[in-house]
DNA sequence: AAGGCGATTGCCT
DNA sequence: GGCAATCGCCTTT
């Protein structure tokens, strides 16, 4: 587990150093692990962040403890998973865009795809986006928005053998304000990051 | 009260 | 490439 000081610092560098870091989620009698490939910060002095006018019933535990869940419905279809950063007060998140599984491969695809055969070319599509990695994963509002995520079912551990030297950063993906910041962290080498600039 | 848009995705042409 | 799905929040009446 990793203690809450970790999470209560400057939410671009902890955007930056939760890649390589391991989610652990324990569902349906598995214990599931898998890296943060990609994430995207989120300030609240940021016209791209949902807290930029203040708390709202959606957006509140943006403004509480760091270390806990922020989890949003998007576009009325997706749930997305933050986790919440900065002493308590502050609104500011990161966003996990994407996560490299580790074990249950088939599992994780029949929750993605249950009409379809397991395919291990297209791999990568169990969890290469904000929503896809929790319809996989199956988190949701309900079940976990304002919980700590240092305990199962939800659990975010430090990489045994962390390697940011292959950590990249790029503008965030989808906004409309904010465009300029670089506030988007990936790991280059890997197959599940959503995308990479130059297209 | 009503309309538009979004930290997205998948299907269609 | 376009576009629908669908809901919370914002802006405008």
């Amino acid at each position: 587990m990793i203690p809450r000081e970790f999470y209560a610092r400057n939410t671009v560098l902890v955007a930056r150093e939760l890649i390589g870091a391991i989610l652990i989620r324990s569902i349906d009698g598995r214990v599931i692990r898998s890296r943060i490939v990609e994430t995207e910060a989120y300030r609240e002095d940021d016209p791209a962040s949902h807290s930029f006018r203040g708390p709202t019933d959606r957006c509140r535990v943006m403004f509480g403890p760091p270390g806990v869940a922020y989890v949003y419905r998007s576009y009325g279809i997706h749930h997305c998973l933050n986790v919440v950063t900065e002493p308590e007060g502050t609104g500011c998140a990161v966003l996990i865009r994407a996560v490299e599984p580790m074990e249950a491969f088939e599992y994780l695809w029949s929750r993605r795809f249950p009409q379809t055969r397991y395919d291990a070319n297209r791999i990568r599509e169990i969890s290469n986006g904000p929503g896809k990695l929790t319809e996989a994963l199956g988190i949701t509002v309900g079940e976990f928005n304002g919980v700590d995520l240092d305990s199962p079912p939800l659990e975010i551990t430090r990489s045994p053998d962390p390697d940011l030297q292959l950590v990249e950063s790029d503008v965030r993906i989808g906004i409309s304000r904010g465009r300029d910041a670089r506030w988007r962290f990936y790991d280059s080498a890997s197959e599940y990051v959503s995308r990479k600039p130059g297209r």
